[in-house]
DNA sequence: ACCTGAACACCGTTCAAGT
DNA sequence: ACCTGAACACCGTTCAAGT
């Protein structure tokens, strides 16, 4: 923490990949809350003003960090002939860009970023789903089930993560709806032992596993024998 | 808007249950961010800080209200012998409220409120898995499958309509992405004029059926078959 | 015991002024 | 053309002071 000798960044070395580097380096050190102007700023070495030369706003910038994610998630894919294995490598992806950087993922991977990645990834979804025998009106539905289902699921673990490292849980306050009555809620209490048991990864493979069956069902008879 | 007399309130006058149900009127009118404790305060002609007496932090009302919304929900429902028609049942329920009150449920939808309507609901979900036949580990497993698809749907939809509100932009359906090489893309291409005829409840309904069908498929033999 | 007003340390965003 | 500093209208949260 030694004083800066602050100097004034020459016109255009500030990009917008830049901004979305510093924007995750933040948000993967310091949490959902670290992505602000003013940190933002400091991490660049510039003025906090300055990335409003680049970005029209806040939400801007996180749907960059969003595409910026699909990178990640998307980077050294190629598509098989398989399409299930595809539809599965791409969502586990997901999953791991999530799980990687939590505070990041939790604030952007909601949005539609329409970014050129996204626009990647759409195009070979919908190729995965075209290869297991499924076209037109219901490829768009399947496309929207598959997106709904990996990006809920990766997106919610993220929101996990990320809350777990931000906050301390606040003790010490009334817990107003506690669970007082046990007898009334007999299944939950009968599952209760086995809950510490079963990780969240365990069931987006599930939940995975389940759709793609499913998948499979919808275009059976149709869908071409792997090789 | 006719200068108000400002009253002080009188002591045990502002209840957590008053504080929600502004806090659900704020944002129905007027979106997201009509959710601070300066309006809250202005909602309840009580000062900002009153609110401080009854929620530790805003968070805390977030999940107050998240636990409200479960209420609205699950309000008239009754389990039947059917687990079928009971998990379609509660999971239209959640779209329903969803897309009634999209700001509150975009923000509040995603946090574990802890809150005696979310245990409520959690125990009719695993009381209809058990009836499919599913018991204990797995059990839990399909309870988060099931939990991860309807309040994954469901909060997406939210999310698209409180920002549909909020912004000018976005047509009924999918983003445009932008086509600057169309070649690249044949299968977004290709089925681009589907687009629009899709809607995401017809997403949903679909999503839920494939899930239905899997579920149903896992306890194969097992199921209680309806009178 | 509960409600209020002032104060604090932040936010995103705008804009005239620098270089 | 791009970067900066000051300013604006907000935030959530704290706390001593009222009743």
């Amino acid at each position: 923490m030694s004083e800066t000798t602050r100097v004034r960044r020459k016109r255009g070395s500030i990009t917008q990949d830049e901004i979305v580097t510093a924007a995750l380096r933040l948000t993967d050190r310091e949490g959902e809350s670290a992505l602000t102007f003013a940190r933002l700023g400091h991490e660049l070495k510039a003025s906090p003003t300055a990335v409003y030369r680049h970005f029209a706003n806040r939400n801007e910038i996180l749907r960059a960090l969003a595409n910026h994610l699909d990178g990640i998630s998307i980077d050294g894919y190629v598509p098989t002939d398989d399409w299930r294995r595809d539809l599965e490598d791409l969502g586990w992806r997901a999953w791991r860009t999530a799980i990687t950087h939590p505070a990041a993922a939790a604030i952007s991977l909601s949005l539609v970023s329409n970014g050129a990645n996204e626009l990647r990834a759409v195009e070979w979804v919908l190729r995965a789903i075209h290869c297991a025998g499924v076209s037109g009106r219901d490829a768009v539905v399947q496309y929207q089930v598959y997106t709904n289902l990996v990006l809920g699921s990766a997106g919610a673990q993220a929101a996990r993560l990320s809350a777990a490292d931000a906050v301390e849980s606040s003790e010490g306050w009334i817990q107003v709806y506690a669970p007082k009555d046990p007898s009334r809620y007999p299944h939950a209490e009968a599952v209760k032992a086995e809950l510490t048991s079963v990780t969240y990864e365990e069931v987006f493979a599930k939940q995975m596993q389940m759709y793609l069956d499913a998948l499979a069902m919808t275009s059976a008879g149709r869908s071409e024998a792997p090789a």
